[in-house]
DNA sequence: CGAAATATTGAGCCTTATCAATTTAAGTGG
DNA sequence: CCACTTAAATTGATAAGGCTCAATATTTCG
């Protein structure tokens, strides 16, 4: 069962970017396979080690003072994260969203000691958290969405781009609605309507209920920057 | 009157952390004064120059596809901005807030290669983006919140976290309303119905109309992290 | 001093959250 | 492998909250 999970997946969830930093950083990776909805890292903890998924998903939340969870960002394949400065401690957790979620774990203090004496290590570090932060900011005008079918749009467009593959306007969310929901600021039951209301449209052509094909013309509208 | 407007913040906008970079960065850097509302960098503009406010306020903000101006962030004494990669153009708009914001200006190439010779400028650099990116995940938070007198309450302890001085819940604000609905994707408004709200419910207290106090019990309530 | 922003307040409509019920899918243990 | 239990997803009705349009202060700036 775990295994025929595991393989729906298999093709569907594949790098974009970044798929591996220079030699001597590699050299101090090791790999974690994760179980659905296991723990990365968590709040309090410390920040021993900065990570890049290696396969599948992963989603960065918190518990906000009123109960409500909110997701701050959906890890894919190639994405760093928990890339911050010592001393300090966790304030979000970061679990695996689907069966098998594999993270490269890099020791900090090693790391932030090569990148001191290598100048392509250091290089790619910064590098690495520009792109954090233009995924931030995107996510910053996806939020900024007033209604709640263009923030589900505007969602879907952001997952296709970030792992695109299967061609244009295909998107695989393996993630639950509920989790969308929470990204999204949205509940859940609007998330749904927002769906079926986008199906109804043909913006979309839901295949199954994690996959599913943004139409041409939805796909362009949505053409807002990323970037600094 | 330009003088007397800028006396008005002088002791308002203070430095709260990173009051500068190490000494072979601050040699690179060039001061500029802008006048209210004019433009630090454009869309479109390419990467030459890394940037600091020295005082005042800046906003970082893009027009969205649908005509609506989004505010991304705003940019007090301390923070850094506008720090990308090369190659691309910028995506965002910054400009100054009020009178007389001053920015210090970083050539990139030279600070890119200084960062690659000065181990200690390179992690300088990296502690910079590192702060960039609590700040959007901060931002992330207060904009997930539900209610809009919520958003408003979140936004104003924000505010009064990031510029800390003239005592404990005491709050400046350079910015318009319309800056501060863009920025909580809220309408004008809303916003105005929402800090009415909140002075007749005595959680904040109104100065004038950009000084104001936050009551000790509404302050503590938001609570919520900031970091990875 | 006059013109143009900026702020605030009101009324009505529309959207979304909430509560509730049902259907579908997924995970568990025999 | 199937029955069972639990979680996830969808749909409906209702009420609260925010946006829009509109009017009126209040400031700011030329």
């Amino acid at each position: 069962m775990l295994v025929a999970n595991s393989v729906q997946w298999e093709k569907s969830i594949q790098v974009k970017h970044s798929p591996g930093g220079p030699p001597a950083m590699e050299a101090l990776m090791t790999l974690r396979r994760c179980r659905r909805s296991e723990a990365i890292y968590s709040r309090e903890d410390p920040v021993d080690y900065w990570y890049r998924v290696a396969w599948g998903m992963a989603r960065k939340s918190t518990l906000l003072s009123d109960g409500h969870r909110r997701l701050v960002d959906f890890l894919l394949p190639g994405n760093y994260f928990g890339i911050s400065a010592a001393g300090r401690r966790r304030n979000f957790d970061v679990e695996a969203v689907i069966e098998g979620t594999t993270v490269a774990c890099f020791p900090r203090r090693r790391l932030e000691a090569l990148a001191d004496s290598d100048p392509e290590v250091g290089r790619f570090i910064r590098q690495v958290t520009f792109e954090a932060l233009q995924r931030l900011q995107a996510r910053i005008l996806i939020l900024g969405r007033t209604t709640a079918p263009e923030k589900v749009r505007a969602f879907l467009v952001e997952m296709g781009q970030r792992s695109r593959e299967g061609g244009r306007g295909a998107v695989v969310l393996p993630m639950s609605r509920y989790d969308i929901a929470d990204y999204l600021a949205l509940s859940v039951e609007t998330v749904s309507r927002a769906l079926t209301r986008l199906k109804v449209r043909s913006a979309i052509v839901v295949a199954d209920k994690h996959h599913l094909t943004i139409a041409g013309d939805a796909l362009e509208e949505a053409a807002d920057p990323g970037m600094e």
